[in-house]
DNA sequence: AGTGAGATGGCCT
DNA sequence: GGCCATCTCACTA
């Protein structure tokens, strides 16, 4: 299956989340075994303009240092000293945006507990150390592959984000996206 | 169905 | 010191 490559990445932070619903997040975690989840539910964070964003008026701590890498790089941080979050960066150096990852379709293992970024992230083990990879470089043990599974524009909601009340009136904005009626989301819109 | 609190620790002002 | 891009469980109803 082709893993996408940085240009996939490399566009409008919105676009790339949207595109992102219907292909395959993997990590192979050892030699013989591949984690694999179908995108169905992801949060777009647009960089200095949105209050949401931890870059938000060009913020650079060693905390988002991965985010102002080129797109197609992994972003993990912890969130409530418990729960890793997966986010790809998008766009350029010059734009530090990205994508939350909140919620996957088991494909295997199967029946997996994947609606949610912090469950995704436990079952995937994504953590600290997954931080700044590439997931288009071949050699990468981190990727997303496109495997024809396409979901048409017609089948995807918006929503406002979650968990970002403090951004004032970010947080309304329609940057959640989903598959409609997919049973795997993290909560309904 | 909806609300509320606790876990638990790094990060930021 | 206070705040979180979360999750689970307990409680009300």
């Amino acid at each position: 299956m082709p893993r996408l490559d940085q240009a996939f990445y490399a566009r409008k932070t919105a676009t790339v989340a949207k595109a992102l619903l219907g292909k395959v997040l993997c990590h192979q975690i050892s030699p013989k075994k591949i984690m694999r989840g179908r995108i169905v539910e992801v949060e777009a964070y647009l960089g200095f303009e949105d209050p949401a964003c931890h870059t938000f008026k060009g913020r650079k701590t060693e905390r988002v240092r991965s985010m102002y890498l080129s797109g197609g790089h992994a972003y993990l941080f912890i969130i409530y000293g418990i729960h890793y979050c997966f986010n790809v960066v998008t766009r350029s150096e010059k734009y530090p945006e990205a994508v939350l990852v909140r919620a996957l379709e088991p494909i295997d293992p199967p029946n997996s507990s994947l609606n949610g970024p912090g469950k995704l992230s436990k079952a995937f083990l994504l953590t600290k150390k997954q931080d700044g990879l590439s997931l288009f470089d071949p050699k990468s043990k981190l990727w997303i592959e496109d495997d024809g599974h396409h979901v048409p524009k017609s089948q995807i909601v918006s929503a406002s984000r979650i968990g970002v009340d403090y951004a004032g009136a970010a947080a309304k904005w329609p940057l959640r996206f989903l598959v409609k009626n997919s049973p795997h989301v993290s909560r309904k819109p």
